[in-house]
DNA sequence: CTTCGTATTGACCGACCGGTCATCTCTAAG
DNA sequence: CTTAGAGATGACCGGTCGGTCAATACGAAG
């Protein structure tokens, strides 16, 4: 029935890997094309538009995310307040480790796509928002799981959940735009200092 | 000496506007001219290319942020760590502004530049750095000056002022990701409480 | 062997991109 | 009045953009 070919799964590797490493609008059908070896009209055989594209770049790579190392960080028996180190550890090898190969540090993909795209594009933006979303359930859950076992004092989860999601991806961002891994472990484990109170 | 025309301040003036609602690669020359009422050639008159009116830009509204609220949050004599808060409400007032003027909320300009084009730019991107660098300045200041009358328990100014900044930007990327300006507001005053101990 | 749907090929399209340039206008200095 | 240079004009350039399409190859089902 399904094909033996993976012309597909190399475009969407390929565009993945390139809208990461550089961004949306710099990324040519073409250039996708001849880097994921196939020809134009095969491109537009699997996708639509590159718009689609980018929509099936994006759910790839969150379900990656959720079976990769967000599931070992927040799934195991750690303590719930060492897994949000252990996020922040994830994120700076993985930064560090792209910038030792291509040079230059990627950031995070979704945060990229989101600033480039999200002014434009409500769709793309809605994407990429219950993305974020998604993660910040993560991180609401582990601070409600601190919070029972009395490792954290009482807050408003939702919120801070939030902020530090946000405190992360500033932090990527910043660490970008310097071109320095290092800062996301320098600056990451604050992650662990933000609160927002409950308000009553 | 000086000609009596503004063409060029017309365009600086447009291009900051649509970099800042749209993106850079998204607004073309054509459309910049057009919008500021301002012929092809005579743009490149003014600017040897499209980047370096994107350097230009920079340096502008970089200008006007220094003599802006940027000035008022920090010169003023209100105590060290209300300025944070002013900080945090000029971003949403600003924001909000903007979302209800134009739908959408733009975001922060060097925030959005830094992320689409530091991977491709190292110029561009070393500017950026430096307003960031600037930024994180005031920020470190109000830290010491708040550390120095007791008002702030000794920590890392310097990477505190650091992490703050990151996480102003971080929550401008969320709100922008959501399009909801509010979000400043619920996330921002948590700006307060990150901490990044000395290492002594 | 025939049929049929999926996958592939590569030439082609109009629109738009950033950028150039010869030409003209205007103004202020001499 | 002359001259020079800044500013403005708009046609023009090669290249690239996202996207189309008719023709073809191929493998599985009948």
């Amino acid at each position: 029935m399904h094909s033996a070919t993976d012309s597909r799964a190399r475009i969407l590797r390929t565009a993945r890997e390139l809208f990461h490493t550089r961004s949306y609008a710099d990324v040519g059908v073409k250039e996708i094309c001849a880097s994921a070896q196939v020809q134009k009209g095969s491109f537009y055989h699997f996708f639509p538009s590159k718009r689609d594209l980018a929509l099936a770049v994006i759910d790839d790579m969150a379900d990656d995310w959720a079976h990769g190392f967000v599931a070992e960080a927040f799934d195991q028996n750690l303590p719930p307040m060492e897994r949000l180190d252990y996020m922040v550890d994830a994120a700076y090898y993985w930064q560090k480790a792209a910038k030792d190969i291509e040079g230059r540090m990627p950031g995070c993909l979704f945060g990229n796509l989101a600033l480039e795209v999200s002014t434009r594009d409500d769709v793309l933006r809605a994407k990429l928002t219950a993305v974020f979303n998604k993660a910040k359930e993560q991180f609401r859950q582990t601070l409600d799981e601190a919070m029972a076992t009395g490792a954290l004092t009482p807050l408003d989860s939702e919120s801070t959940a939030a902020a530090m999601l946000a405190y992360l991806e500033g932090v990527i961002l910043w660490a970008k735009t310097r071109n320095d891994p290092e800062l996301v472990r320098v600056l990451g484990p604050a992650i662990k200092t933000l609160r927002i109170e409950r308000l009553n």
